[in-house]
DNA sequence: GTCTATATTTCGATAGAC
DNA sequence: GTCTATCGAAATATAGAC
């Protein structure tokens, strides 16, 4: 197999595994029997699994902003655009209710072992809160589109933990309503 | 030293490391080292680290409960309960900015570990969400009290994520300002 | 590029002296 | 009740054959 491919299977393996079951908890094991490949061989692609991590960030930073140009490509207008980014809160419920959120998750972990790679991390929320930024600029909220991107920020990172510890996909449901209520309010 | 006082000052060490690095992060030598025994005196208090798991869940919940008592008690009206909840969000904010919130990522942590300890852990949400619901109706909200105890669990829980990420003190201000505004319009 | 074999460290946990 | 010594497993990482 050429080396692009496998190391691209190892990132996208390590990206779910990180994900369902933390970045520490994951071993080098559990990313070799995803990828069916021998331990020894990770290190032709990566000196090391912080290499993995970083790696793994970036692939998800690529994601991200792939997503948000097709959010504002499909949407025309910014309150639409920011319904897109509440949406992924419902589109992506079951998952949330089992791992919670994939960037608040990974920032909380890597502050905790105050990784390296904690500054990484946090522009995956950098790129959200730029973004929801600018849609709320355009609503004509200059002075305060910040707060209110930090806001839906914040309203949406605790949907996905309490989800998560109550194993409940309802109350995604009854928040969700409760921010697009919100999103009307603000324009 | 009796036992009870060992025992006590392993608790009260894991329960302190747990919180800033994390269960899974913490070893026996670094509970060892801040309690000042040894490694193999541990299992004469805990058979396992899971033992000691529960002893910290355990510790958390008196203490939970105890304040949540003590709100009561210097708080007559309900809508001043309330706002002790919210109050911590300040109160806390220096370990929050740096740890996050210590149920709330106890409970994402052990969720990723499938850890048998999660229904214990998640008891601490439970205790608030109950006393808060137990607030609402109060507050003459029969019919959504529970909804408003999630909702206000739930946004607490982001502001301490959101905080924690971008080691932001001054978001908490500004968002439990927010808060109080939301229950002001509660009642 | 992938493998097997192994080095090294750290972990949770145990045994037994004192 | 606390200690030292140590076990066995699992972790990351390395060396070298193919």
């Amino acid at each position: 197999m050429t080396q692009a491919t496998t190391r691209k299977q190892i990132v996208e393996a390590a990206d779910r595994l990180f994900y369902q079951q933390g970045f520490e908890h994951t071993s080098f094991r559990d990313i070799a029997e995803t990828v069916k490949i021998s331990r020894g061989n990770f290190y032709h692609h990566f000196k090391s699994k912080d290499d993995i991590l970083d790696a793994v960030i970036a692939l998800r930073l690529t994601n991200t902003r792939r997503m948000l140009m097709q959010w504002e490509s499909e949407a025309e207008h910014p309150a639409d655009r920011v319904r897109c980014f509440i949406n992924i809160l419902l589109m992506n419920r079951v998952k949330i209710k089992q791992y919670g959120c994939p960037v608040g998750s990974l920032c909380s972990e890597l502050a905790k072992l105050e990784h390296t790679a904690q500054g990484n991390a946090n522009q995956l929320f950098t790129l959200f809160r730029d973004w929801l930024r600018e849609q709320f600029i355009l609503l004509g909220h200059q002075q305060d589109a910040d707060e209110l991107a930090m806001h839906l920020l914040a309203r949406s990172q605790g949907i996905a933990t309490l989800a998560n510890a109550f194993h409940d996909e309802s109350f995604i449901k009854q928040e969700v309503d409760q921010l697009n209520n919100w999103l009307n309010a603000c324009f």
